[in-house]
DNA sequence: CGGTCGATTGAGGGCGCTCAAGCCTCGTGG
DNA sequence: CCACGAGGCTTGAGCGCCCTCAATCGACCG
């Protein structure tokens, strides 16, 4: 590494505007907004996203009810989003990796609907809404881009409905690990051999089931040579039987 | 009513592009994409709106696989989208009144991703999507509004996973009524006395439950007073109560 | 008038919840 | 260093909500 290099990385720790997390150099960018962005155009989404921050496990993104006035890109890391209900308990709208864009849901409410949390450490990228929305009125790619990923978002929510709605115990866990699965393949780690961010608590709001639930069912996939389960390391080990479980089907 | 009036409403009748169902005219202007557009703005969004279609129950806007290439808004009636699963059985994703826009799931999918079909006679505008963008692009208030509307269909979905994950059979249909009532409210009809336009198995697949659960639970209700059911027709007697058995208070 | 479709109601059973006990891993403080 | 508590996880026993299966009824229609 260069003396060059390795001064703009010192620098990237100080000031969070370094090249090192600039846009186009960003792991992310094929997944994130920058997608057949190029050039002058990807500067000037760069220049747009001026505080990139490093969250530890635990630090909230923003919380329900605070102004909304940026969407949050994931760069590293894992979050959640949830919802506080009436009688205290909380459910989880979603789980939340690298690339990812959250926030979106409090575009029409002016205070945010729901609170992200980091689940490890992470680092994100602020967005300021109507900057994003002057930028994509000049940039057509981008704005087509960003109305993707709201499109996405929506879909997403149409499956776990379905998940939710039609879905017995062990199709929702076998659902959720497949789920889990891809996204990590996507992102170039195993896809059979993962660690889960999340506690059997939090896996049971999400799916909409109790954490003793979701225990029995871990330990009967293990039982039935499904899955590895040691503590939060989760290892696949036969796919196929898993999505013959997730849809039903006889063995 | 002037002879130029009653000219132009027939001339409605035969030609969509009349004057009559232009947006300016539309009565659900407020609810919809023009909110806040005016004078040569409006028009230019009317002009985008070419074909404007009358609708019997049972037929269909889109269906799922077919290529998406507008997006379509309810002038009037009543729509369900639904996806069909791998084993057959239809999972409702919503139901939708005037004023609602659908088919923005689609946006990332290049094919439609569900299907939608009207529960009773309505009218929609077709809105090509490609074109909403440039016009997006030229039309600050326009841009907003729509960014605010896919947004709200996320907020949605929050609420249909919440409601899916955490009530029970009671819960559900109780949050289902209330919110019924409210959008039946905020168009100017009756909050309390209302037709259901979709059959008891088309609740039970919204809601995640059996159409015989469905039935007792309208029964149980019934029984307690705190709505009258008579086939499709809907009395909501008791909205307080209702609104307690949604939040699982003590009665 | 039979046929279809939607709705209601009953009987019985199973999945997942509730309540409870116990284990393990941490981090903290005596 | 170990004691201790807290939080996360597992496992068991029992029960209740909702599903399944089935019969019946009314409305509508060819």
């Amino acid at each position: 590494m260069s003396p060059m290099n390795q001064q703009s990385l010192n620098k990237t720790l100080m000031n969070v505007n370094g090249p090192k997390q600039a846009c186009s150099n960003c792991c992310q960018r094929e997944r994130c907004l920058p997608i057949g962005l190029e050039g002058p155009d990807l500067d000037r989404l760069d220049s747009l996203v001026t505080r990139r921050k490093h969250m530890q496990r635990g630090d909230h993104v923003f919380r329900a009810g605070t102004p909304f006035q940026s969407l949050f890109a994931i760069r590293t890391g894992f979050f959640k989003t949830y919802e506080l209900q009436e009688d205290g308990q909380e459910h989880i709208t979603g789980f939340h990796m690298a690339g990812e864009i959250i926030g979106m849901d409090a575009i029409s409410t002016v205070h945010n609907a729901c609170n992200a949390v980091a689940l490890e450490y992470s680092e994100i990228c602020e967005i300021p809404f109507p900057q994003l929305e002057v930028l994509c009125r000049e940039i057509p790619a981008l704005q087509h881009q960003f109305h993707k990923l709201m499109s996405r978002v929506i879909i997403q929510g149409h499956g776990i409905m379905m998940l939710l709605g039609g879905m017995s115990a062990e199709e929702r866990l076998a659902a959720f690990f497949l789920n889990l699965s891809q996204l990590y393949a996507i992102r170039g780690y195993s896809a059979t051999d993962f660690h889960l961010r999340m506690t059997r608590d939090e896996i049971g709001h999400y799916l909409g089931m109790k954490l003793e639930t979701v225990s029995r069912t871990l330990a009967k996939f293990q039982r039935q040579r499904l899955i590895t389960v040691n503590g939060r390391h989760i290892e696949l080990q036969d796919l196929v039987r898993l999505r013959q479980v997730m849809n039903r089907e006889e063995m």
